[in-house]
DNA sequence: GTTTTAACAATGCAGCTGCACTGTAAACGG
DNA sequence: CCGTTTACAGTGCAGCTGCATTGTTAAAAC
């Protein structure tokens, strides 16, 4: 072997290439050519990290979904032990929304991809997973809630979470898109997290 | 002239080839040569209506919006003269919700524009403006039913637009996604109109 | 010190892309 | 009857696509 290379540092590297790409151009521009152009690096050189294009973008969508989840559990973890329900929920879909330039960039990826696997439904059984898990979560939070008597005893636990986590991604949706500013979409999460837990829920 | 022909008709036949094709194999399999083999005619003929791709996918989302338009005028008007601010929402949303085969289509072909637009903002405005509408129609019949008393009084009308707005979007990318089934959707549906006004509004 | 092998770089190729261009047939105005 | 105009069909072309192939270099294994 020559000198021996971190094979995921450079997929990262071209990984990270492909993200830039297509939230500056879209998906649909992105090729073997210019994603090693984007990463300075020559188009043999990402076929050889890539034996194929669709491995390359499977890749780049593990890459993506990594970034959520590492954004969610670091913004759980920073508030402390034990959070307050409506305080975690309120803080983790709060960093999910595309609310500033980076996040903005992924979010237009990751909107990329859901399009790009709404077409091909056989990469989309890892986003089924995601999507699980969060309701999952979100429904045990709710469910905290009510035992603690921070929430109101009329919704049902799983269809709020399904209905919280559809919101925050319609409003990432409109968001991307430009549909409205970013004080309007926190503003009706806020709104959202009212009529789920009371409108004296802990964290205004 | 030789046999005078309806370029109107001529452009929706194209446009629906182009929505078929964006449909089942996404906007990056959108070409000259396939749209026209799928409407059955030449390229030079698509050509012929078309100047440019960038017309085409204009008009093919042009298309698209207005497949969405008639779809909620049709559905608010078949509820006759002043039905229930709830009632008319509730079937409004749903008929904009991907639950059969063919909103199915129509709704990968508007997310593919979704994520188009998104890369592409001079082209969003039209799609900024049905947004617009729909947000103030919503906030009207929220109001509505205040005046009514048939909604809570300590929920934000244009908030709440958002919100449903925002919610039927995203429950509309997860079910093209198939995250979850068209029940699951309905049920959030349903719950947020709970939330809303009340959980013994009119038609539950 | 030789052989093997990983890490690239470069080239080539068939196929597709949007688009310009040309050709042809037909209906209308004169 | 004739020229103009519209509605197509067909061809050609430069450029890009993914991918296979073929180098070339250099570090590791023996």
């Amino acid at each position: 072997m020559p000198k021996r290379v971190d094979h995921r540092e450079r997929r990262s590297l071209i990984a990270d290439a492909l993200m830039r790409v297509a939230a500056e151009h879209g998906l649909e521009a992105v090729s073997l050519r210019h994603v090693a152009a984007e990463a300075g690096v020559s188009a043999g050189m990402v076929q050889h990290y890539f034996r194929t294009k669709d491995e390359m973008m499977a890749f780049a969508l593990s890459v993506v979904r990594e970034h959520n989840e590492a954004r969610v559990t670091a913004a759980v973890t920073a508030l402390g032990a034990t959070p307050a329900p409506r305080a975690l929920l309120r803080t983790m879909l709060g960093e999910l929304l595309p609310l500033d330039a980076p996040r903005s960039a992924d979010g237009r990826v990751a909107l990329a991809f859901l399009a790009y696997t709404a077409v091909r439904p056989a990469v989309a059984a890892a986003l089924h997973q995601d999507t699980a898990g969060l309701l999952a979560f979100i429904a045990g939070q709710v469910r905290a809630a009510q035992a603690a008597g921070a929430a109101r005893h009329d919704v049902d636990p799983d269809r709020a979470a399904v209905g919280l986590l559809a919101l925050m991604e319609g409003l990432g949706v409109y968001l991307l898109g430009g549909h409205f500013p970013p004080a309007i979409a926190l503003a009706a999460l806020d709104a959202q997290l009212d009529l789920i837990f009371g409108p004296d829920g802990p964290v205004g």
